[in-house]
DNA sequence: CATGAATGAGTGTTCATTCAT
DNA sequence: AATGAATGAACACTCATTCAT
């Protein structure tokens, strides 16, 4: 009886990650206004009722999806940059083709876009979002690409725009297939598109003449 | 009474373009679903039964947003595109800042991040928009990287992930600005943004050697 | 110019009866209710508003209509009883065939399904109508009835319900024509139904012995 | 307070009947068009929501109500003309007259009026009367005429045209009923009326020799 | 704890009616 | 006289939220 069914102990403990799951994927699939609570009790095996219980409304369960939904997204990242030992350009390269495997082949590639989509409606998280998020992940990029400019690996551009520049194909790919991506159009292998994005930014940026 | 009360006829003719003008403003504003056709009616100065006159539902009043603003302006890309005589990589830089000026600085502006918010809940429009602009947009862009690399302007790569790859850094400057950005984070010069993505990209695209 | 756009004054007089020649193809196509003045008005050749200038109000119309279909109705029948020499039973069969080409292959078809079906919304109408034409045309019957008992060529039946039950076939198969019939399930041939009709009553009325 | 507030249980399993119940009322009352959702709830005591949790629309709902009050009637029929042994004179009496107890003098009698005033509206409902009603109630008739006419009851008339030639003035006195009948002219005792009915129609199918 | 029946405010859409031209 | 643009009340249906069991 134990594993079949779990003790109400486990199971009021287990609740509210079940349903922030089950939120998640569907708020990333229909956004905040295109998600019933009910789809969302049903996905994760209650009744509707009972998601009140851990959640005071439809906002709060919100809130609660995105704050679980950051924290793993920190975690990745910024041990690579420390270490790295070869050349910025195959830092660059290792540090994107990371973010991609840990975060954009994960249960969390939805949050940006559902996070982009939400902004608006939640300034209070989209500020938190920023503070958290955004604003480590643009100094991991800044480490990088300043390493490669004072190592002359790199030409010297216009540090601040060129982070967001270099980062902004990686994400748009993310968000492309969490939007109009679904209807099937233009949706590329994603190997491919990183490997055409660092082809170029790469040539982009290196330090050497072109004749 | 003239200028009070302009006449029937010409209050007719306007009537569709201050309702498109009222409900872009609205659907960028709260999204396509968030949007109440009353608002945009009395935004536009008319009830909401007179909205009815001009557009058969909200989706065609959608569509009639995305036609009206979004497609003459792929048409002038596709003349510019036509008539250029001069280097690929000067019409890929006019290619891109003309798009900025005639839509991100104007007030389509919220147009992108909006379809992406809604794609995923009314694909009847996602599939419109595909049709109607994304398609015709990377058509252009297909264009000017095909006439680069065939006359040796450009080095050869592949095409079809090139396109979004180069365009995904201006499409994410918009988006931003009407999502995390409008939180006052992160907002770059749009000039200078831009300026430092095509410095990156033409030399990525550069077909000399880099020594 | 007399004919192909005919005078004021002549449109003037023509269009009451336009309209409601109109209005009654409509309202007993799809009902009071069921309606649409624009469409009257539409297919009058008129606007909407024009309309107005003529009827009140969408019940003054139907009023109006049914007002002008009942007098053409109220014409037929009636001179035919009074001279006819033969048989009973001839007679109530060419009673019953003459009102079924003159009133059910007519334009006035529709105007017992008509009434029928609003009846309840129109009571004044409804009692109007039950004065000026059923009560007369159950006079037809009753005679025929009566004629045919007092000359012994009928059986001896309770009058006043075997004038209702003897007509009722007919009206049935006019209205049903004009709705449910409508969705081509169970239409007759009329001369084939009447036919049936017509020997089945006229031999349950039938004097003789039945052996 | 058992009485008072019935158990959630008890509520649940009647609230379909007592919602089918209000709108079968207001539907005769006011026809499909013209009853409001809301009326049919405040009726049946509960609120408009409730409805839905019901009934999918307002369609569901109309054919809930007639699935729920004259399918069983038809199957009744059925069950009462596959084991009569008598002669089908009075089987066809039978029949006639245990459709008028149960559908004439009953709530349902408003029905057959109803439909006849919506079918032009709404011709899926039309549909689905037809299929579910009129073709299985002329099934019935047919089977009892083709039966009198197999024992030589019946003389050999043509069946489809007399299977509505039949019933006709007994759907005829319901409609009458629900329309000019409500003015109060012409009402009929419906045993006297059905009495003259089949009295003419017996004998008018009647196998033997008319002297 | 958990349920799910019940609620009712909210919105897209229709259409009879009005009235400035 | 005629038009047709404009109005706004009305209604089907949805869904976040509540609460008796």
């Amino acid at each position: 009886m134990d594993i079949a069914t779990p003790s109400r102990q486990r199971r009021k403990e287990a609740r509210p990650g079940e349903l922030t799951a089950a939120a998640l994927e569907l708020f990333v699939e229909k956004g905040f206004a295109g998600t019933r609570l009910e789809d969302v009790a049903a996905r994760a095996g209650v009744s509707k009722g009972t998601l009140y219980l851990y959640f005071d409304s439809k906002e709060a369960l919100f809130k609660a999806v995105i704050q679980e939904g950051i924290v793993p997204i920190l975690e990745a990242g910024a041990g690579l940059v420390d270490s790295f030992t070869g050349s910025s350009a195959e830092l660059l390269r290792r540090l994107i083709l990371e973010w991609w495997q840990r975060i954009g082949a994960s249960s969390l590639a939805g949050v940006p876009k559902l996070m982009i989509s939400e902004a608006g409606n939640f300034p209070e998280l989209a500020s938190y979002y920023n503070d958290t998020v955004i604003t480590r992940g643009r100094e991991l990029m800044r480490r990088v690409l300043q390493r490669g400019m004072a190592r002359a690996e790199f030409r010297s551009v216009d540090l601040e725009t060129a982070i967001d520049v270099i980062f902004a194909p990686v994400l748009m790919m993310l968000i492309w297939q969490y939007s109009l991506g679904a209807c099937g159009c233009g949706k590329h292998d994603p190997e491919t598109y990183l490997a055409t994005h660092l082809d170029i930014a790469l040539r982009g940026l290196s330090a050497g003449e072109v004749a």
